[in-house]
DNA sequence: GTCTATAACTCGATAGAC
DNA sequence: GTCTATCGAGTTATAGAC
């Protein structure tokens, strides 16, 4: 972190590392300072208190979701669909590249803080919104392999859950299977939602439609 | 909590409801011992560390999981697939009932500890599995209304993913929404897979009989 | 097993010079 | 904007009497 970066910059980034690598009661102000090499006088200067420092950081997270999140997966795929398992496939690499020790930074500090500070829950919930929104950008534009009609508003929130509970259960058992499982079912059920788009609505809605196809 | 009860057994109990609430780092011995009405020379003789006494917490956890989680949502329902959402029920209705105060207890740990300390890793990860072997013996008792083959290992490890995600989501939004939407795709998934298991297993799998069925 | 007192340290945050 | 020095409270954990 060299010194002609701005030290508001460099304790957002260092506040950023720490906290995600070891949660945000577990770290404290000290070892901010350390990591950016700067003083206490500085960081009380940009920040009130800790809760300030970490609000920033939630906002950092929320300016670097595209950049660094949904365009990389969007640039390595052009399929509306396959774009939302390139978002996916992005987790499982950061869980792979940092031997699980590293997860989605925004579920941690969802779990951790819960409803303790309000102003950070309502950021955690844009973040979450935020990425909801991409996934719904792809399930419209991918609206030709879904049923006609599927709100995908709650599909985005499924597919987020799904996300979110499966780097719980890579990071607890320390493997990637619990993730891939995941992704293999949601691949899973995007084919059949596929194959009911193509078969039409009706077919998997009635038992006797679906014994007269059979 | 009545004096007769054992100082361990208090202490126990007060560090589940107070690290449930507020997580483990949030939490003090001070305020353990406060709410266990005990004091700093019982809780050392009882517990190494805090650390040992969280280890005692998860213990704890594992011997609930069966009466207090999977045994109320068996007595309620008898259809194997019908108790999965049983269990899922139980964790919507304490989002509810605790105004989304409360989530999952080993969720929060997992992603607040992630790998700081192996044994707890451990413990959690076994809080887990057992968990998804409650959920694999509801899949194996409800295989007819499933595709042949199916991995229930694999299966049951996503429907936990599907539960923590949405838990997650409710209360980073205080909305039962995100959790109802993850339990209607959840639904509509073994829906599709009780068609095919019923419609036979090579249906969904070719394009071209789908189109001829269709 | 339980009690009080406290050690030894770290915490978040502040004061005030520069 | 940055520095050093430090405050007062809170932290985990221990000592030693009972």
């Amino acid at each position: 972190m060299p010194e002609q970066i701005p030290t508001r910059e460099r304790l957002i980034v260092a506040a950023m590392g720490l906290v995600r690598a070891q949660g945000y009661h577990a770290t404290s102000m000290a070892q901010i300072l350390k990591a950016a090499q700067a003083n206490s006088g500085s960081l009380y200067y940009f920040f009130k208190t800790k809760k300030d420092l970490l609000l920033a950081v939630l906002d950092r997270y929320t300016e670097l979701l595209w950049p660094t999140v949904i365009q990389p997966a969007f640039d390595r795929v052009s399929d509306p669909i396959e774009r939302i398992f390139a978002i996916l496939d992005g987790y499982r690499q950061m869980l792979l590249s940092t031997d699980f020790k590293l997860g989605c930074p925004i579920g941690d500090l969802a779990l951790e803080l819960g409803d303790s500070d309000p102003a950070a829950r309502e950021k955690i919930a844009l973040n979450f919104r935020n990425w909801c929104e991409a996934i719904e950008r792809c399930l419209e534009d991918g609206a030709g392999s879904l049923p006609n009609g599927i709100d995908r508003a709650a599909m985005a929130q499924f597919i987020l859950s799904v996300m979110e509970g499966g780097v719980m259960q890579a990071r607890a058992h320390r493997s990637i299977e619990p993730f891939d499982a995941c992704v293999a079912h949601m691949r899973d059920y995007f084919k059949r939602l596929g194959a009911e788009a193509r078969g039409g609505p009706s077919r998997l809605d009635a038992d006797t439609a679906d014994r007269d196809a059979g």
